[in-house]
RNA sequence: CGCGGGAUAGAGCAGUCUGGUAGCUCGUCGGGCUCAUAACCCGAAGGCCAAUGGUUCAAAUCCAUUUCCCGCUACCA
């Protein structure tokens, strides 16, 4: 369906998030995840794409703005420039910010409700049906307990509607999408997510609402302008608007043609359906592919419980970023918690966590290893290659199966799988050292023997910070800095090309005659003061 | 019969799909080392893997039943 193959290239996206508020840790945690696997692709030479942005319209966001006593292109503007410097703050390398207010995304809009009209897949009725308030849904009888409450709102009873809307024939396309669902098992993951949109889809497809009258903030219906574009319909469309480059003419077919169909979308598992479910539907209508994969991670609770601004007790994610560093909470979130399951923030755990694995199994490595050079060998890199190592040597044996185990974890998204492969390498590194004890080595006059030992374990914690460098970029500078390198992770023309990659992604890499610099912690142990409040 | 997640050492978790000596991090206790960010290495204590029943030569893992916990009432990923 896509013209002018354009050169290929891996395309993630966050949400787009919706601008109710200023942005916290949920959105924080969806979007250094899609950061570091972008981060990934470019490490390896490959092209890649990070779409995030935001979703401006609808009821509730005309509401907020009035509560504030602004237009509501003000308050998403505001809204917008606090998303932006969150992101900054985490060094998230974004390369477009979608927003749904844009010009150019109302012309995809209208493209992309005209092809799904012409289909014959969007029709006027009466919505008529049991509306909960609370969940903005309409409910199935089959969803409503005897005197026709929510099931999940039980002290609210639903509402009965009777108004005019558009709809979209989702029923249509049950049979299809379970076609898509059993060809293509990695299209929804993790499996537990897979399976609870197999048993949605499974109960049977409704037509769904697509448009709202009585609404000005949102976009009108050309062909039918009382009408408002469901804010969802509209949301899922700012995926496709945002491939457009910045000052490309605002068309679908160019849109398409720059990196259609995404290579994955990566969400909260609450709006799973949407992606999983309701996109793919509008898709098939319009005749497009579909995304390759959806990937629904888990919630974070606070200390064993919910966030929430009822229980006061939010993790204000900038002043986090303040606390302890963009490395440090991208470190926490992907390396503590099994990605897509839900998981925990507990400060007192940050900080053993971040001190244990960052300062010191691999930040007091380096800085004992460098050390021991400048005692030993006055500060000279070894002279060594992996070729004077025999195959039983530890470090080799785990560095050398690192690269592929790694890149086969970060393919997965198990990011704690990749820290985990990682850091062993650190462990075992420390251990080398104990075990071949240079500094015995040095009264003995061994000099050789000093060197090889400590190539080993340099290479080993070079070849870390470089498998490390998409979650911690800062930190795998700093190493990569003291090793005597000029490379800068955050600026990756300088490492895009796939070579380097083939080289720094092997133990034994680690050249001769280094310009190692002083030994300089890379990364201090974090304090834990007081407890980072609520906001 | 609402939906979903969970119950494994003091704490936090992996392992469950693909049955076969129960593992990781932090913490505790003891020892070692001295190159280092009070760091690093070694060792130990600590688990009837929620319960019951079943399948099997063998079950944390498979099947059945049960108990308990947590979200789903919006800031929401």
């Amino acid at each position: 369906m896509t013209n002018n193959p354009a050169p290929q290239k891996f395309v993630v996206t966050t949400p787009l998030y919706y601008v109710n508020d200023v942005p916290h840790i949920g959105s924080a945690y969806t979007t250094l995840a899609a950061d570091a696997l972008i981060r990934w692709q470019r490490l390896q030479g490959n092209s890649a794409l990070l779409i995030t942005g935001t979703d401006e319209h609808g009821q509730k966001i005309e509401r907020t703005a009035i509560s504030k006593d602004l237009a509501p292109q003000e308050h998403c503007d505001q809204i917008v420039v606090s998303f932006k410097s969150l992101w900054e703050q985490l060094n998230i390398q974004y390369d477009r910010f979608s927003r749904t207010t844009a010009s150019e995304h109302k012309v995809i809009v209208d493209q992309f409700f005209e092809r799904v009209w012409e289909k014959g897949d969007i029709y006027l009725d009466q919505q008529q049906g049991w509306y909960c308030v609370a969940c903005e849904e309409f409910k199935e009888e089959r969803e409503l307990t005897e005197d026709k409450h929510c099931q999940i709102h039980t002290n609210k009873k639903a509402e009965w509607r009777d108004e005019e809307n558009y709809f979209f024939r989702l029923s249509k396309y049950q049979k299809q999408l379970e076609a898509i669902y059993a060809d293509n098992p990695e299209f929804i993951q993790p499996v537990a997510r897979r399976n609870e949109v197999l048993n949605f889809v499974a109960q049977g497809l409704q037509d769904f609402s697509i448009s709202r009258v009585n609404l000005d903030w949102g976009f009108p219906i050309s062909q039918d302008p009382k009408h408002t574009i469901y804010v969802w319909f509209d949301a899922l469309l700012g995926y496709l608007t945002a491939l457009l480059e910045p000052d490309q003419e605002a068309n679908l077919e160019l849109a398409l043609s720059q990196g259609w169909p995404i290579d994955l979308h990566l969400i909260g598992k609450d709006i799973l359906r949407f992606h999983a479910v309701y996109w793919p539907a509008m898709l098939l209508s319009a005749e497009l592919p579909i995304p390759k994969r959806v990937f629904g991670h888990g919630f974070l609770t606070k200390d064993g419980l919910k966030m929430g601004k009822s229980l006061g007790n939010t993790l204000n994610p900038f002043e986090l970023l303040d606390k302890y560093g963009s490395d440090a909470v991208r470190y926490y979130f992907l390396r503590a918690i099994e990605f897509g399951k839900d998981g925990d923030f507990n400060e007192s755990r940050f900080v053993d966590l971040l001190n244990a694995d960052l300062a010191k199994n691999l930040g007091n490595l380096l800085n004992r290893t460098l050390g021991m050079l400048n005692k030993y060998c006055q500060g000279n890199g070894p002279q060594l290659k992996q070729e004077d190592y025999p195959d039983h040597d530890s470090l080799k044996t785990i560095g050398s199966n690192l690269g592929s185990q790694v890149a086969i974890a970060y393919q997965d998204l198990q990011f704690k799988q990749a820290c985990e492969a990682i850091l062993e390498l650190a462990n075992a590194s420390n251990k080398y050292i104990d075990d071949h004890a240079p500094w015995v080595l040095f009264k003995e006059g061994k000099q050789e023997e000093i060197e090889h030992v400590l190539y080993a374990v340099l290479e080993s914690i070079r070849l870390a910070a470089y498998l490390l460098s998409p979650i911690v970029p800062n930190l795998s500078n700093a190493i990569y800095q003291q090793l005597g390198f000029s490379c800068n992770f955050n600026e990756l023309t300088q490492l895009s090309a796939a070579p380097v990659f083939a080289q720094h992604s092997r133990w034994g890499h680690l050249p001769a005659n280094l310009n190692l610099n002083k030994a300089r912690p890379v990364f201090t142990q974090l304090e834990l003061s007081s407890v980072v409040s609520d906001s």
